[in-house]
DNA sequence: TGTGACTTAAAAGTCAGACTTTTTGTTGCT
DNA sequence: AGCAACAAAAAGTCTGACTTTTAAGTCACA
């Protein structure tokens, strides 16, 4: 099972969405949804559908007379997480993981700076946990394991933090973890320094301190945007 | 021309879409597309288009012989111009214009810091003529002027980062200040320090200051967390 | 030659109906 | 009580006919 069966509409999709966000179809290409239905093997309906997901997602405009038009890069709803996954899946894949992770860098503190404010029992105790588990797993080649308690981390920051925004990023902060593990330079353990930052983190948290915990995952996020050469001279 | 003719399915989806993320159907609530089809007098083919993109914006999950669920709010794509545009229109509307201050707080900073890096000469004077726009009208009740040359200056320095994710945060930066200037006790001229601080962020952009561009940002940030008594005690 | 009104045709949009597939819940047997 | 077969409900798919919009071409007239 290859394409899991979520519908034939969803398999055209992505197989469409990819080769629009790669610009396969450079900016203003005209489709026709006849012709896409009978290149895909699928009715009319079926088309239709895609195309209207395509729509929503300001990928394409469709017009009457005219056919279904690709709409320039920067219209595009670049927060919609499936196109997220399509544009980190194609060519610039870099470029998507430098915006990413800017934007990351933004959110990031000031979501740490609300979790220590208003995070849980349950939340200080969870971030705790998988700080221990990122030192438990921080050497000797266990980057799989480490990412899991990285990303359950940035997750618990952002969703304590209170703020629905901050807490949908969660997903999105996922891919770009686990995009630097799997195709990043990261032969090496991870730095030691950065994974006493993220105890302090915890730490800062727990004990309510939104300013440390706010300064401290600045400093986590200077480290991520060194990692991409996004640097001030 | 009350409902501008995009099709059928977009007028369903303007009845529809508002009265999900409205919470009229309770999450898990199960809606028929044949039903729905019959309320809203169109075809199911029809229906099926605008299903599909509720669907696309995991407002709703369809699943066969079960029917079109509501799905939890907390799974919705918040970020979605169309969902955020819908949400504003309803009740939380409040809790809305907070978290998307907190988020444009978090954001704008990081933005005019990389804006003093990257600005064009153009954008330079797109900002330097925004702020001496907010000058010119901050007083003597032209609120709905001011508005327009506030919308355009955090545009611009958006746009100037470089950045496609901040960049396309200005749909939603303008729905924030038009919602304060429409809906919240907006009676008076705008706060004089306000003004000059937009003034000081163009210049400090126009001299590549990027830290004084973001302190000052971040200046403005608080002010706007202040309005909507997000303050720290 | 230019311009404005009329015609044409291309493509999306809409609809109705028949059929398929998946999934759930029930029933009946051991 | 547990399991297996069965029935029905709802989404999914396909097809074909029809409507609507609108870009573009045409023709007459100034």
């Amino acid at each position: 099972m290859t394409t899991k069966d979520r519908g034939l509409h969803a398999r055209v999709l992505d197989s469409l969405g990819p080769a629009i966000t790669a610009g396969e179809y450079p900016e203003g290409s005209v489709l026709r949804t006849d012709e896409l239905a009978q290149r895909y093997e699928v009715s009319r309906s079926v088309m239709r559908e895609a195309v209207r997901v395509l729509e929503s997602m300001h990928l394409v405009a469709s017009r009457r007379r005219v056919g279904v038009t690709v709409r320039p890069a920067g219209d595009w709803n670049v927060y919609d997480p499936q196109v997220i996954r399509w544009r980190l899946a194609g060519a610039d894949r870099p470029r998507q993981l430098r915006s990413l992770t800017m934007l990351r860098s933004a959110v990031e503190p000031v979501a740490a700076g609300l979790a220590a404010r208003y995070a849980s029992a349950e939340q200080c105790a969870a971030l705790t946990e998988c700080a221990l588990g990122m030192v438990a797993t921080s050497r000797g080649q266990q980057l799989e394991a480490y990412l899991v308690h990285d990303i359950e981390f940035h997750r618990v920051v952002l969703n304590a933090s209170g703020n629905e925004m901050f807490a949908h990023l969660g997903d999105l902060v996922a891919e770009v973890l686990a995009g630097r593990t799997h195709h990043q330079v990261m032969f090496e353990d991870p730095d030691p320094a950065a994974v006493t930052l993220h105890v302090s983190v915890a730490e800062a948290v727990r004990e309510g301190n939104a300013e440390r915990a706010e300064a401290l995952t600045r400093e986590i996020a200077v480290g991520a945007l060194q990692e991409l050469d996004i640097l001030a001279p």
